[in-house]
DNA sequence: ATAGGGTTAG
């Protein structure tokens, strides 16, 4: 255009840096600020949807910063920020649980004389219904009535959402339910919230009841209703059935996207099936998708699950080359892979390093660099990184706390663990099974076995919920201590209250009946063991599993080739090589798999060379 | 031409 020396005009370029924005990668930002000055130099004047636009992109790839400063800087270019503008940063603070800037922007707002819409309340809604602030979401739909915005679906939505989150999808149908007496109709989303919920609560009958449901009041089944099914089979390690959804999917009519794939790749990869992760990766680039920043971090996973953990850092390094964005999930990854491998040194410099990229790490970044310090004895510094956390305004989670109480436990300081326990309590804190666990292991470690007891009595009596590793931790003490009788006392209760015993369960008192000569009881509870819900969940594709041992000479030398192209750069002719072998059923090397899958993450074409 | 809900990764 310009050299035709057609000036464009700002609705052209709003259009164009509107389609820039919706893909981040590290390029596009850098050319929406290359085009942005462009524009001005060629005099044209950016209204409030341009610097809105802009400050979706920057959100888009978490730079709240930027976000704000344009915000700032908008009366400059003769500007005034809107709801818009407001919003769209509210709503990435929420997706980061940065409650405290949340508030701070909010009363920005008010006091530019721009009032709260329907909007900003289900950001908020949806803010804390994130963080399971269930309560405090309540408020904000009671504020919403008092302020003659009623909540609308999406609010309701947002609701059951958290609901479901929090496991109580029973009160999250009722609420779908009274939306349907507000004359507030149930959509698809509804349902994908809802049937996702009972996938991840183990009620998948539920699930398919309502999706049942769904088809019969002629709401049509989406990409996500099929990518929820999907993961729901996966998890289940269903891995035939997944694919059966797949390709259900596509029979609809519907295209399965990234997210399909991913699932699947995701799957795959926790399987250890690495020839099925790159026959996807190969199916994606196929179908021309391209692999983002899920499938990036699904390989960096594999890769320090694998202790590869030079390979994963050098992918980490080159990945915004290729256009990837790195991110918090993907420096998460490393930082876990290193504190698993004992190198904390490493650990700590892969943190400093994201924040120098000023990568927004979220609880579950601080809960991975907590575990790892207590872990490492460092409790101390440890609650340094607690303390930072609750500055930014982030809110801590039960993990974060129940890893504290067990850095303290670890460490054996008993008494600090329950006085910041008690501590935190005042706060926000609700212990759960976990803690119990926690409190349980270190009170037992320490040769307190009666205050254990009295502990799981009062945890009994409050109602609250034990599981197997409750029972494991008295019981192996119990024993321990000589007490077995106490302890078979507990493998009743256990029965009782349809709790099932495990290897655990089983090696201590087996153990304990043995020393105490009573051999018969001992044999009995033996052959007692092999019951149902402890036969281990297969993978459907566990045969498929790699084997080094399998391999035969022609798969060592095909390997050896695919490796050497690949070294140096001929990834094309790698690939063709691997068409033959797996026409022929050999198996390759794992580190061959290895080779390959980097290679399609790296072919990834950047913005910025299409462009 | 701009803002809010449901699916995938640590």
């Amino acid at each position: 255009m310009k050299r035709l020396r057609l000036c464009p005009n700002i609705i052209t370029f709003n259009t164009l840096i509107t389609a820039l924005v919706k893909y981040p990668s590290t390029h596009s930002l850098f050319l929406c600020n290359e085009l942005f000055n462009d524009a001005l130099k060629l005099g044209l004047c950016p209204t409030t949807i341009t610097i809105n636009i802009l400050i979706k992109g920057y959100c888009l790839a978490y730079k709240y910063k930027d976000a704000n400063q344009l915000l700032d800087r908008m009366s400059e270019f003769g500007c005034v920020p809107d709801n818009v503008s407001y919003n769209t940063i509210l709503d990435g603070l929420c997706e980061k649980g940065r409650l405290n800037e949340v508030r701070d922007l909010l009363l920005d707002m008010k006091g530019k004389g721009l009032m709260p819409n329907r909007n900003t309340y289900n950001i908020l809604v949806h803010g804390y219904c994130k963080i399971g602030w269930l309560k405090d979401a309540a408020q904000i739909v009671e504020l919403m009535t008092q302020n003659n915005t009623l909540p609308d679906v999406w609010t309701y939505n947002m609701l059951i959402g958290g609901l479901c989150n929090e496991g109580r999808i029973d009160d999250a149908i009722r609420i779908r339910d009274e939306m349907v007496g507000l004359k507030l109709l149930p959509d698809v989303k509804t349902y994908n919230t809802l049937i996702n919920g009972c996938l991840d609560n183990k009620r998948s009958s539920e699930a398919f009841d309502l999706l049942e449901e769904m088809n019969q009041k002629g709401i049509k089944c989406n990409e996500i209703t099929y990518n929820t099914l999907i993961k729901g089979y996966c998890k289940e390690g269903k891995m035939d059935k997944a694919r059966e959804v797949l390709q259900k999917m596509e029979e609809s009519g519907l295209c399965p996207d990234c997210v399909s794939y991913n699932t699947l790749i995701s799957a795959y990869c926790k399987a250890g099936n690495l020839p099925e992760v790159l026959r996807i990766m190969k199916r994606i680039g196929e179908k021309g998708l391209k692999m983002d920043n899920f499938s990036l971090n699904t390989l960096l996973h594999i890769l320090c699950q694998e202790r590869k953990l030079d390979e994963a850092y050098e992918l980490l390094s080159v990945a915004p080359t290729r256009g990837y964005l790195v991110d918090a999930v993907s420096y998460g990854t490393l930082i876990t892979g290193y504190f698993r491998c004992a190198d904390t040194e490493k650990a700590l410099k892969l943190w400093d390093e994201m924040e120098e990229r000023e990568v927004i790490p979220t609880i579950v970044t601080y809960n991975i660099i907590i575990g790892g310090l207590c872990k490492s004895g460092k409790t101390q510094q440890a609650i340094a990184k607690l303390n930072e956390l609750l500055e930014k305004g982030i809110v801590p989670d039960e993990i974060t706390y129940n890893t504290i109480i067990h850095g303290y436990c670890w460490e054996g300081n008993i008494e600090k663990a329950f006085q910041f326990h008690n501590k935190m309590v005042e706060n926000s804190f609700k212990p759960d099974v976990y803690t119990c666990n926690i409190l349980l292991r270190g009170l037992s470690r320490e040769g307190m076995l009666e205050k254990a007891i009295k502990l799981f009595n009062t945890w009994i009596d409050k109602g609250k919920t034990t599981d197997v590793v409750t029972y494991n931790t008295l019981i192996t003490a119990l024993c321990k201590d000589q007490r077995l009788d106490d302890a078979l006392g507990l493998v009743a209760e256990m029965e009782e209250k349809n709790i099932q015993r495990d290897k655990y369960t089983h090696n201590a008192i087996v153990g304990a009946l043995t020393d105490a000569g009573r051999l018969k009881e001992a044999e009995e509870f033996m052959t007692d063991r092999e019951r149902p819900s402890e036969q281990r969940l297969q993978m459907d594709d566990r045969e498929h599993e790699l084997r080094v041992d399998e391999l035969d000479s022609s798969s060592i030398a095909y390997s050896q080739q695919i490796d050497e192209l690949c070294a140096e750069g001929r990834y094309k002719d790698a690939m063709l090589i691997y068409a033959q072998v797996t026409q022929r059923g050999i198996d390759l090397q794992k580190s061959t798999y290895f080779t390959l899958i980097k290679g399609l993450i790296k072919r990834r074409k950047s913005i910025s060379k299409t462009g």
